[in-house]
DNA sequence: CGCGACGTTGATTTGCCTCAACGATTGTGG
DNA sequence: CCACAATCGTTGAGGCAAATCAACGTCGCG
């Protein structure tokens, strides 16, 4: 029990490890603070880690050309939330993840994930299905983008994601399901009255 | 060089395999043709086989509670549609995937590419990386789908997609880009009397 | 040939945006 | 510790992008 046990168990439900490779794997870890608003990940810049969020909240958005943010991904403890073309490509970024609470992130920087995959070569198969089932459940945000009205949307992240919806504000909501703030709070104005 | 070469040829991007190990894999694959308007997947049913595009043309596509259809998918020679939620989950799938014209498959069934990781681990490097890259372009789709208009979704995929603007059906293409066909038509015919 | 699949065109409607103004809350410097 | 600003959410009026509905032309195919 130490301060990657988040990770650790994360990473246990996909694949089995020995204590000596718990002991490797931490080894290639390190533990952030980051402050509300504070920055991960910015255009221009390539990025360089993966962010597991053990504590606190995150968004990745991109602005514009009219200046309209659009939340792109929202996470919370157990999620990351970056950039994956710039991280998987090694490219610069193309938009901004910030901290929305002050937060505690362990990250895993590029190099370490490739020294990572020699040392135990078993973590090629737990990122495999991480980035599998990361693939699909993002297929499932383009259906419901192409096949439903912005309430539905509401009501399906409502239903989905209730602890998001205490602690996340209204204008991440509202740009990540493709709508804007204004029209959110029409939204749950019309259902307080239905209720 | 046979039946199997493009397959081989893709997963060469990602790893170097020698001549045994081609040989091997290429022995858990099958070739299967279809028709035009066959399903390769159906909703209730769980998705069985990976199927890489040698020769044709398919799309993925779910239909809603009102009965219109939307694509979630296309590709051509070099591509997979599939229900990946329901493949990597073994869950019954929730869409459609058709062959929009006489279609030559590569299949890799759920079973062998278990079989696969055992016989030859690196697979599992490749179809990282393949899920990393596929889960990076999807959600690219995202920002497509709630920070453009119409039009420029249109544009955009014009410019990305030539070749399927020319082989895919109209209304494939406009319900994959989340408007109606009509109003494809529009779009299109507004575009004639600009040039 | 005749039917079904596919695309087009026009009239009307509507979901959601834009703009603007206004509370409530949070944060910050004097 | 208060004043003032900035942030965040709400409300209303008006406008536009895209949907809906309906009718029609065309092509390919059984």
């Amino acid at each position: 029990m130490n301060e990657f046990t988040p990770v650790i168990d994360f990473v246990s439900r996909f694949i089995n490890l020995t204590d000596d490779e718990v002991e490797c794997f931490a080894g290639l870890l390190r533990t952030v603070k980051v402050k509300k608003r504070q920055f991960t990940v910015q255009p221009e810049f390539v990025c360089q880690h993966m962010h597991f969020i053990a504590e606190g909240a995150m968004r990745g958005y991109m602005v514009d050309g009219d200046g309209n943010e659009h939340t792109i991904a929202l996470g919370i403890e157990g999620w990351c939330v970056n950039d994956y073309n710039s991280y998987v490509l090694q490219e610069p970024a193309t938009f901004f993840v910030e901290a929305l609470e002050d937060s505690t992130l362990i990250q895993l920087s590029y190099k370490n994930e490739q020294l990572l995959y020699q040392l135990i070569p078993k973590f090629e198969r737990c990122f495999r299905i991480t980035a599998q089932m990361n693939a699909a459940s993002i297929q499932q945000r383009v259906i419901s983008n192409i096949s439903m009205t912005a309430e539905e949307r509401y009501e399906e992240f409502a239903s989905s994601y209730p602890k998001l919806l205490q602690r996340i504000p209204q204008y991440a909501i509202a740009s990540y399901l493709g709508f804007t703030t204004e029209y959110l709070s029409k939204i749950r104005n019309k259902k307080l009255k239905k209720s």
